[in-house]
Order: structure tokens, then C-alpha cells, then sequence
DNA sequence: AGCACGCCGACT
DNA sequence: GTCGGCGTGCTC
């Protein structure tokens, strides 16, 4: 008797664990998914493992206490996965503490999704040729011969020789049709571009690369130093042994221009993966990897998951950057999964940055990593000037723009010699505060606890937390007032007061808001390259990896609002986003300029920044780290917990809490209260230890205990987080 | 999550 | 005497 273990897509995913179905008379494999019968329901489950029992059905039943039932159907011909991803699945459950089920589900793309084998696939139809006939026009001659060296989409024939013409022919059966599932290719460039010749820095680090015995290089390039050629170079070296690449960039909007440069190197064998791209797109990207019809793989955090066969290397360029952390279940961190991957391929993998972070500079310094760097900008060319400015005494002046003078003039400079400007507000919307005048209640969403910001385009009062939408003629829920002050500065008002300032400016705005709809990014990216317009304004989407030769001028405008989040990455990530943003600044012929706008021009991060002086940063850092018990001295583990009802919430997590700190191994922080996001309200434990593999076997069994006796209660699991805010 | 079983109140 | 309220608990 065969018996199947199954993992059940089950809709609260709370059962982490197998479940046991008759096989027999069915052909299965692990990775292939299948119809059960699950508690008078019929769900689909995950094949695990088939095992061959010698008990029969009756014996079965003794040993184990209750009588398998058989599968219902089988769903898939041929398993989903390789051998290699299912064991990764496995390595993750583990790693971030989360169920098994929902680590294949983050793995395949949304069509293989467990749950939605019934969405459907998408088709194309193909015409073939078959053989002459003796009675035929002369239309339906040319279009039978344009079928001869080869097969052709049936709407193309149709279209161009006529729809009555390729009936004749199907009615005549000169030609059959047969199916396939599209495969979608992107539009790529049609010109071919030739490698560039390395410098020698470049070179340099390209061969230290290739020398290092160590898989895991580390390679810190000043913004603008020519890292992507390097990548490029050691793609085609990987694609010449038969093998293939994947570059992973953080966010879409680094997509379209790697994506270009990739493309243009190495044409239709390139594949593109991101989030933008609709669950058919994804699904036909998948299998063309699968049937490796693909060479080289460019993509945010999913594509880690591609189903290579034979990686020759993984290139995770701007590695610092936090996007490659998951922050919904399971929270993964997209470099620990090519790490693993590259293990598995015996593949290099390159991590590039300007601003490493502390983590893996460390690990290079300990010489886990190897060490690779490039600290002069490609040719020689300078690094931008950068100029701190003290908002403090303009605010004194009572001058009420989020421009200062000195940024006013220096881009009326830029717009007279025809160049272009980038500014930096990470903040959408309008205004982010709306304060009552009658009783100074700050509006804040009825669901989040956050306050809401005032977005102009579409006159609503929105939550940036959980996109809740409110008018803006509402009434002020304490005093019934209808005044409103608005306050502060977003992205849509900066757009506004640049085109009251400069008469005849073009802007461009780039945020969450305007890059909603497909390809916007792109379009967006594309028009400023084509100086379409004068002046980008965004929020960090713009930050990074951005290259365009015109811009000398970028302004940080308020570059220490990262500073206030309480969270002990909140200086690092400062530092990155100005290092990052100045990058952006004379990439051409020009010099270029970044003006950064800060209330404290003194604090280390800014002033570091502003010399491009990583190193210095570090150092200080890591003494704030070391003093402070953070990574990367010690390990953390972040639980949050939510419930609608807090007296429920505060009892059991204080009592987990109590529970947790008898075991002297592990430091127990909080819990500590956060506000309330989705109507839900929250308590964080932070657990602290110094060997992460023990922590994540004690945590998983205390909340396994918590999670049996609390129903109403969600778990967060977030192994190793990237911040806590 | 469903869907059962289960143990107490208002109806023909 | 039973129809049905939704509390609790299990799902191979």
C-alpha cells in the first residue's frame, strides 16, 4: 500500500504538518499537487513524500488511530518543483519559522499556487503545414507556402492571408492547428551591444572575483564605479560555460534600466521577473526558465526562486537594500535563499553596494566574504560635491517652503545650462499631517493609529498604513470642527511648488501613486531619460541605480526623517539613502552637486554621507551596535502578536513573556506595545541571542504551544528582522 | 476556515 | 417534545 504525505493548502495555514492519503493506483511524485478530501471538504494539497507501507489499510488503521482516505484526483502530470527547490522550501519553513505550505506558495508563482490550479492557462494556437492540394487559389498557395519552413501563430496567418483563406485550407486539411502554452517575451532591444572594455580598476575587481576561493564576494563600489559592467562581464563568462545567471536588483523601478543594459548584452535570452508583471506573465517567465530557454534571469526578490538547473552565478546588486527582506509570512531575506542556492549550484555569488550593510561588510572583514573594492568612480570621474544645509534658521526666518535658497538658486542653475534635477522626499501625498484649528487633534486613520496625509489629486484623507480613504470634508471626530491645517510636505506638494516657482518647468513625480498602473515606471524613467522633463521628484524608489548623464544636481530635501524612526537601523538607513541618492549626481561630463536639507547637520550619518565615507560610518556604527546588542553582535527574533481584543492580547503574550525569560539563553525584550495597524491591535516580543540556530528551535516550540492554546491570536515571525518599527 | 457535535431556550 | 442558538474542537 502506497501512502502520501501531504502538505493541505488549508486557509488559516495554522497546521504546519503533513497529512497521510491512500495513494495506491495513482502516479505521484513530491511536488505534485492533488485533490483530498480534508474534513468533508475537498482541498488541494502539496505532495511531500510517497511511501511504500507494508501494513495494510486495516493494520494502518490500528497503529495509527484513524483510516486513511484516498486521494480524490490527481492534479498535475509532472511535479512542480526540482528536487533543489523542494528542499529549499523545507530549509526556509525552518529558518523563518513558518508553515511549509506557505513557503511553497511564496515559491511558485501565483498559477501553480496550490490553491488556484483552476485559474487558467494561457494558450496560443499554431498553425502546421501538412501537404499540397491539387485545387487551390493562389492566396491560399502563398499561405501554405509561408508555412512550409515553418510554423506560425494562427491569428498572424489569419491576419495577413485572410480569415476565409485559412479556413479553405483547415476544411482541405493542408494545415492542422495544434496548441501550446504562451510563453511571453518581453520587448527587448534588437541591437545587440558588444561588452565594454573593462578599466583597470574594473578589471582588477573582475579578477579578484574570479581568483577569490571563497563563494560569497562582497564587492563595495563607489555609486557610479562601473559595478554592472563587472556583473556583465561575469555573466557572459557563466553563459559561455553552459551555465545561467541571476541579477537581482531591489526594487521595479531598477528593473527597466538593468533590465536594458542586460538585455542589450544578451538579447532574447533574457527573462524578466518582478512583482508588476500579472500571474500569466510570471507563469510563462517560470517555465521558460524551467525549459531553460533562458540564460539570464534579471528580478526582484522572487526571482530567487526561478527553477535553474545549472547556476553559474548570482548577482544581488544594491545588497543593503531592505526590499530583499520579506515582511509578510514567511519572512525571508532574499540573500540568505541565493546563498543557499549558490551552495546547492556550487556558484559564485557577487553582493554589490555602495553601502554595505553593516552585516556583510563585517562577514568580509572577518573574511567570511571575500572583500572586493572600487572605491573611485569609473574614468576618474569625481564625486559629486555635497553641501549640508541647516534648515533650522530659515525655519527661524519664517520661511515656509520645503525648498531652501540655496536649493531655490542652485536648480534655477541647472534648469538655465538645460540639466537635470533629481529631488528626494520620501513622503507621498500632499500633506502629511491635518490638524483640527479648533481643538489641535492630529487626524489619524480610524483603523491605524498612524496619522492620515492629505492627498490633493483625489481630495481624500489617505492611510499609508492600510490605504483606508476618507474625505476631506470631514468632521473632526473630538470637537466637530471643520477647519483643517495642513501640514508638511509630500511629493504632490513639492510637484505643485516647483511649477509655481520655475515658470515653464517640467517635473516628473515618481511614488507609489503614480507608478500604480503597468509599465509606469518605465514610462516614467524613460521620458526623463529622454529629457522630457527638468526635474524628477520622488520618494526612494528614485534613490537608487538610477544612471542618467544630465542630472548634476540632486537635493535630499529632508534627509533626517529617517533619523526619528525608533528602530536600530533608522542611521543606516539614513546613510544609505543619501549615499545612494548623491550617486545619482554627475554620472556624465558634468560635475555634479547634492544639496541635502537636514535639521541636525551635525549627526555622524549626514556628515559621513556628505564625504561619501563609508568607512567611517562604520566604524561608528558598529560601536552603537556593539554597545547596544545589536546585530550584527547578536541575533534577533521579532514575534508580533495581534487581536482584536488588547485585555485578551496583554494577558497571553505577558504570559508567554513569563514563560520565555525562565530560559537563561535567551533575552527576552518587551513586550512592548505598537499601534494598532487594520483594526488590529499589537504587542512585539524581541528575543535576543547569540546562536540563532537554537533561538529559532526554542521560539518554534513556545509559539507552537501559544498557537494551540490561542485562536484568536496572529503570530508574525520574523527571524533575523530587518527593522523594528 | 468550515463543518460537525453538543447542550440549553422558545415554539407547534 | 423538537427546532435551532452558536460555543468548542477536529480535520489523514
Amino acid at each position: 500500500m502506497l501512502v502520501a504525505n501531504i502538505w493541505i493548502e488549508h486557509p488559516i495555514l495554522k497546521i504546519d504538518k503533513t497529512f497521510s492519503y491512500l495513494a495506491d493506483g495513482f502516479i505521484l511524485s513530491k511536488g505534485i499537487r492533488v485533490k483530498v478530501s480534508f474534513n468533508k471538504q475537498t482541498l488541494i494539497g502539496f505532495v511531500d513524500e510517497v511511501v511504500d507501507s507494508h501494513l495494510t489499510l486495516d493494520q494502518f488503521e490500528k497503529v495509527n488511530g484513524f483510516c486513511l482516505k484516498p486521494i480524490v484526483e490527481v492534479i498535475d502530470e509532472k511535479t512542480l518543483i526540482t528536487d533543489e527547490l523542494y528542499d529549499l522550501g523545507k530549509w526556509m519553513a525552518h529558518h523563518t519559522i513558518s508553515p511549509h505550505i506557505a513557503c511553497y506558495q511564496t515559491m511558485l508563482p501565483a498559477k501553480l499556487n496550490i490553491r488556484s490550479s483552476s485559474k487558467k492557462i494561457k494558450y496560443e494556437e499554431y498553425a502546421h503545414y501538412i501537404h499540397d492540394n491539387v485545387n487551390m487559389t493562389i492566396k491560399q498557395k502563398a499561405a501554405l507556402t509561408s508555412l512550409k519552413t515553418k510554423d506560425v501563430l494562427l491569428a498572424k496567418l489569419r491576419k495577413e492571408h485572410g480569415y476565409g483563406v485559412v479556413k479553405a485550407l483547415l476544411d482541405k486539411e493542408c494545415i492542422s492547428i495544434y496548441q501550446i502554452e504562451a510563453r511571453y517575451k518581453p520587448r527587448l532591444n534588437d541591437e545587440l551591444s558588444e561588452h565594454q572594455v573593462l578599466t583597470a580598476d574594473q578589471k582588477n575587481a573582475y579578477d579578484q572575483i574570479n581568483d577569490s576561493e571563497k563563494d560569497i564576494i562582497l564587492l563595495h563600489g563607489a555609486t557610479g564605479s562601473g559595478k554592472t559592467e563587472i556583473y556583465l562581464h561575469l555573466a557572459q563568462d557563466a553563459i559561455d560555460l553552459g551555465k545561467q545567471v541571476l541579477i537581482l536588483v531591489p526594487e521595479i523601478a531598477l528593473t527597466p534600466q538593468m533590465v536594458e543594459r542586460v538585455s542589450s548584452r544578451f538579447g532574447d535570452q533574457v527573462a524578466i521577473y518582478h512583482s508588476a508583471l500579472n500571474d500569466q506573465e510570471k507563469y510563462e517567465q517560470f517555465k521558460r526558465v524551467e525549459e531553460q530557454n533562458v540564460a539570464v534571469v534579471v528580478g526582484t526578490r522572487s526571482a530567487a526562486f526561478m527553477p535553474f538547473k545549472r547556476l553559474g552565478l548570482i548577482v544581488m546588486d544594491e545588497e543593503h537594500d531592505h526590499s530583499y527582506k520579506q515582511d509578510r509570512k514567511p519572512c525571508y531575506h532574499c540573500r540568505d535563499v541565493v546563498i543557499k542556492r549558490a551552495q546547492y549550484h556550487r556558484c559564485k555569488v557577487v553582493l554589490g553596494s555602495a553601502t554595505p550593510s553593516l552585516e556583510s561588510y563585517a562577514r568580509a572583514l572577518k573574511g567570511v566574504y571575500q572583500l572586493v573594492e572600487l572605491p573611485k568612480r569609473i574614468n576618474d570621474q569625481a564625486l559629486p560635491k555635497c553641501h549640508v544645509i541647516d534648515i533650522r534658521p530659515y525655519l527661524k526666518q519664517g520661511i515656509k517652503t520645503i525648498l531652501t535658497p540655496p536649493i531655490q538658486s542652485a536648480i534655477k542653475d541647472r534648469l538655465a545650462l538645460q540639466q537635470q534635477v533629481i529631488l528626494l522626499l520620501n513622503r507621498r501625498g500632499y500633506t502629511p499631517i491635518q490638524q483640527c484649528l479648533d481643538c489641535d487633534h492630529v487626524m489619524t486613520c480610524p483603523d491605524c493609529d498612524v496619522a492620515m496625509n492629505y492627498h490633493k489629486d483625489i481630495d481624500h484623507l489617505v492611510c499609508h498604513t492600510c490605504g483606508k480613504m476618507i474625505r476631506a470634508d470631514h468632521v473632526c471626530p473630538i470637537c466637530g470642527g471643520r477647519q483643517w491645517l495642513s501640514m508638511g510636505y509630500g511629493t504632490q506638494k513639492l510637484e505643485e511648488e516647483l511649477y509655481r516657482t520655475y515658470k515653464g518647468v517640467r517635473v516628473l513625480r515618481m511614488d507609489a501613486d503614480t507608478t500604480s498602473y503597468k509599465h509606469a515606471h518605465k514610462r516614467i524613467l524613460d521620458d526623463f531619460g529622454a529629457h522630457k522633463a527638468d526635474i524628477l521628484v520622488g520618494t526612494q524608489m528614485i534613490a537608487k541605480g538610477l544612471d542618467y548623464p544630465l542630472v548634476t544636481l540632486v537635493g535630499v530635501l529632508s534627509a533626517d526623517a529617517t533619523l526619528a524612526r525608533d528602530d536600530f537601523r533608522a542611521v543606516e538607513t539614513t546613510f544609505d539613502l543619501i549615499v545612494q541618492a548623491s550617486g545619482r549626481s554627475g554620472r556624465g561630463i558634468d560635475v555634479g552637486e547634492v544639496m541635502i536639507q537636514a535639521f541636525d547637520p551635525n549627526h555622524y550619518a549626514i556628515k559621513a554621507a556628505s564625504n561619501h565615507d563609508y568607512k567611517r560610518f562604520y566604524a561608528h556604527e558598529m560601536q552603537y551596535r556593539h554597545a547596544g546588542g545589536y546585530p550584527p553582535y547578536t541575533f534577533l527574533i521579532s514575534i508580533i502578536f495581534s487581536a482584536n481584543n488588547l485585555d485578551i492580547l496583554n494577558k497571553a503574550v505577558y504570559d508567554l513573556a513569563d514563560q520565555i525569560k525562565v530560559d537563561r539563553s535567551l533575552k527576552v525584550l518587551g513586550p512592548s506595545p505598537l499601534y494598532k495597524i487594520f483594526k488590529r491591535q499589537r504587542l512585539r516580543l524581541v528575543i535576543k541571542g547569540k546562536d540563532l540556530g537554537s533561538m529559532i528551535v526554542s521560539v518554534k516550540n513556545y509559539i507552537d504551544h501559544f498557537i494551540d492554546i490561542n485562536h484568536n491570536i496572529d503570530v508574525l515571525i520574523d527571524v533575523d528582522p530587518s527593522r523594528l518599527d
